[in-house]
DNA sequence: GCCGTTTTCGGCCCGACTGTTTTCAGTCG
C-alpha cells in the first residue's frame, strides 16, 4: 500500500464520518492527513519499515493516525476503515461527488428517501420526490440531475497545466473586452504551477465600482463557451465551459487586491496555517485585507499582507504548508527561486530524424527565435519502433548538418540523441557513437512494468554508463493516462548524484516529470536538474514556462539548472567543466 | 484526530452564494 492509496483511504474515512455527521474537526484531521500523506516526498513503507517513530513528527499526524498508517503498511487494510464502510451503503460516498451534494444533503437523501446510488438518486428526482423534503425545493430536484448529467459526462479528471492556461489566457483577453473591468490576473492553483488544474480563479478590480459589477459579470456569463451558469453573484460567478471545466471570477476592490489574490492562490492549507499564526498575534486575515481589530492594515499587494503578518513575499508556486513558512520565519528571507528568463538554452529536442515534425534547420530557427545561446539536437535511438528513431548512418548524417548549421547560425547545437535503455541497462547505441555525442539522455520508453529491484537496477546501470548525460522524464509517467514506474526513486537519485548525471524535468504538459516533490530531494542530494521541453515543434518549445514552475515548486534556484549557465560554463561537451 | 512561549483541554480559517427560508443551513473554495 503505497501513500497514494493510504490517502485515498483517509478521504473515505472523512467522507463516511462527514455523512455520518461526526465532529468536522476530526473529519478535517484527516483531510488534511490525507493531503500531507498525498504530497509526502518520503514513501510511507520505508518509514514504517525503518523509522516509524518519525511519523507523529510530520505535521497533522499523531498517535492515532501513526497506529492506522502502520497497520495498512503492515496488513494492507485497516479495522477502523473496514468498520466504518460497512455503517453506510458504498453508493452513497459516489453521490457526494454531485455538485451542490454534500454530507448533510446526502444524509437526508438516504434517510428519508433511501436513496443508495446515483441512479437511484436520478430516478428519485425525476419522479419529483426530492423537492418534498425539508430544505428542498423544484429547483434544488433541477439542480441536483443537471449535476448527474454534468458528473456522468466529464471524466474526474483534473485538467492538465497546458489545456488550463490556454483556457485562462483566452478568458483574460476575453474580460478585457469588457470597458468597466481594470485589473485583471489569474490565481489558483493555475498560478501555483500545479501539474493539474481542478478550475480556473479568475480576480477582477473595476472602475466605479459603484455601479460596474453587474455589468462586469453579465459580460463573463455571456462568455462564448458557456455551457453552465452555476452561480451569479454581486462579487462572485461561477460558469461551466463547454470543456467541463469550471471558472470562477471575483470583483475585488483595489485595496483588497493583493490580500484576495493571496486568498485565491492558496493552497488552502498555507492559507490555513498563515491565518492561524497571523491570529495568534491578535490580527485577522481574510480575502479583504490584514485586520487589527476593525481596522484595515494591509491588503492592497501581497507583499503587504506577508509583511503585515511577519513575512517575507513568498512565491505562489511553493505555498502549499510544506515547509515554507516555517523556513520563512526562521530566515526572514526567501532564496531568489529560478525564473523563466534563466533559461539559456533547451537540451531535448527532436526533429525529422526521429518523431519531430520540423527539420534539424527549422528547430535551430526557432531556438534562435527563443533567444537561447544553445540547444541541444536529441533524436530517438531506433529501438522505440513508432518514433522513427536513428541508426548509426542517420545520426552519423545528422552530425554533417548540425556541423554546417553550426557554422551558420550563432548559436550552438549540441550534437545528442534520446538513447533508449535496453531492458538489462545497456543503452541503444554502440559505444563508437556514444562517445562522439555530446548529450546523450537516457530514456526508459519500454519495459516500464518491471518489478521495483529489478527496474531500479537497470535504471542505475544505464545510469553508470560513463557516456550518459542526462536522464530523460525520469517516472515515465503520463499524467491521467500512465502510472509512474515502480522503483526506488532516492537509490536512482543518489545514482545520478554520485555519476554527475542531470535528472530532466520534462516540461511538456503531459509529463511535468521529475515530479515536483522529487526535484527537491535531487536538489538536496546533490544531483543536478535540466529543465527541458522534448519539443517536437516550434510551437512545443513554449512548454518551457511549465517546467520551470515544476522547478520553482521543487525550491529550485538558478545554479541548481543546467541550462540556466551560459555556454561558456558548459564546455564544447556538456560536461566537461563542472557547473 | 491533532496540537500547545497564552492551553494536556478546548480550541481548530473565513466568507460568498443558493435555495430555502422569513433568519438560515448547506455547499463550496
Amino acid at each position: 500500500m503505497d501513500n497514494k492509496a493510504i490517502s485515498q483511504i483517509f478521504d473515505e474515512v472523512a467522507d463516511i464520518l462527514d455523512i455520518l455527521g461526526k465532529n468536522v474537526f476530526r473529519i478535517n484531521a484527516y483531510r488534511k492527513a490525507a493531503l500531507t500523506v498525498l504530497n509526502l516526498p518520503r514513501d510511507l513503507r520505508d518509514i514504517v519499515d525503518k523509522t516509524p517513530n518519525d511519523l507523529p513528527k510530520i505535521p497533522g499526524i499523531g498517535q492515532g493516525l501513526k497506529a492506522m498508517i502502520v497497520e495498512l503498511v503492515q496488513t494492507g487494510h485497516s479495522e477502523e476503515h473496514e468498520k466504518l464502510k460497512k455503517s453506510i451503503p458504498a453508493g452513497l460516498l459516489e453521490i457526494l461527488h454531485i455538485r451542490s451534494l454534500g454530507p448533510k444533503k446526502v444524509k437526508l437523501l438516504h434517510g428519508k428517501l433511501g436513496v443508495k446510488s446515483v441512479k437511484e438518486l436520478k430516478k428519485a428526482a425525476e419522479a419529483g420526490k426530492i423537492r418534498e423534503l425539508e430544505g428542498m425545493g423544484p429547483r434544488s430536484e433541477a439542480v441536483i440531475l443537471k449535476a448527474i448529467e454534468e458528473y456522468s459526462t466529464f471524466s474526474p479528471d483534473r485538467t492538465l497545466i497546458g489545456e488550463a492556461k490556454m483556457e485562462a489566457i483566452r478568458i483574460i483577453e476575453y474580460m478585457k473586452g469588457c470597458k468597466k473591468v481594470e485589473k485583471i490576473e489569474y490565481a489558483g492553483s493555475l498560478r501555483r504551477a500545479k501539474e493539474t488544474i481542478g478550475d480556473i480563479d479568475i480576480l477582477v478590480t473595476v472602475k466605479d465600482p459603484e455601479k460596474s459589477h453587474e455589468a462586469v459579470m453579465e459580460h463573463f456569463t455571456s462568455y462564448d463557451d458557456v455551457l453552465n451558469v452555476i452561480a451569479s453573484g454581486d462579487t462572485k460567478s461561477t460558469i461551466m465551459l463547454i470543456s467541463g471545466m469550471h471558472v470562477d471570477l471575483r470583483v475585488i476592490d483595489n485595496d483588497s487586491f493583493g490580500a484576495a489574490m493571496h486568498y485565491f492562490t492558496g493552497s488552502k492549507q498555507h492559507n490555513i496555517k498563515i491565518r492561524d499564526i497571523a491570529k495568534k498575534k491578535g490580527l485577522k486575515v481574510s480575502e479583504y485585507g490584514v485586520f487589527k481589530g476593525e481596522k484595515l492594515i494591509a491588503g492592497k499587494t501581497e507583499e503587504d499582507v506577508f509583511k503585515a503578518v511577519g513575512f517575507p513575499y513568498i512565491i505562489p508556486e511553493i505555498r502549499r504548508n510544506e515547509g515554507e513558512i516555517e523556513y520563512a520565519l526562521k530566515n526572514k528571507k526567501m532564496p531568489r527561486f529560478v525564473e523563466l528568463s534563466d533559461i539559456r538554452g533547451d537540451l531535448h529536442c527532436h526533429s525529422t530524424y526521429s518523431d519531430g515534425k520540423y527539420s534539424v534547420e527549422e528547430m535551430t530557427q526557432a531556438m534562435i527565435a527563443k533567444g537561447y545561446e544553445y540547444f541541444a539536437m536529441t533524436d530517438h535511438s531506433s529501438l522505440v519502433g513508432v518514433t522513427g528513431g536513428m541508426g548509426t548512418a542517420d545520426i552519423k548524417k545528422q552530425w554533417k548538418e548540425i556541423d554546417k548549421l553550426n557554422k551558420k547560425y550563432d548559436i550552438k547545437i549540441f550534437k545528442g540523441s534520446e538513447v533508449d535503455i535496453l531492458k538489462d541497462g545497456g543503452l541503444d547505441f554502440d559505444d563508437e557513437v556514444l562517445k562522439e555525442l555530446d548529450v546523450v539522455i537516457i530514456a526508459a520508453h519500454l519495459y516500464q512494468r518491471l518489478d521495483a529491484r529489478e527496474q531500479t537496477e537497470r535504471l542505475i546501470t544505464a545510469i553508470e554508463n560513463p557516456y550518459s548525460t542526462i536522464m530523460a522524464h525520469p517516472s515515465g509517467r503520463l499524467i491521467n493516462k500512465r502510472p509512474p514506474m515502480e522503483y526506488d526513486v532516492e537509490k536512482v537519485i543518489d545514482a545520478c548524484a554520485d555519476n554527475g548525471i542531470a535528472l530532466e524535468i520534462n516540461a511538456n504538459p503531459m509529463r511535468l516529470d521529475l515530479i515536483d516533490r522529487y526535484v527537491k530531494i535531487a536538489r538536496d542530494k546533490g544531483a543536478k536538474i535540466a529543465i527541458s521541453t522534448d519539443a517536437h515543434s516550434p510551437s512545443q518549445l513554449d512548454y518551457m514556462e511549465f517546467g520551470v514552475g515544476i522547478a520553482r515548486r521543487g525550491w529550485l534556484q538558478k545554479n541548481d539548472i543546467l541550462n540556466t549557465q551560459p555556454l561558456s560554463n558548459l564546455g564544447p561537451k556538456l560536461f566537461d567543466t563542472s557547473v
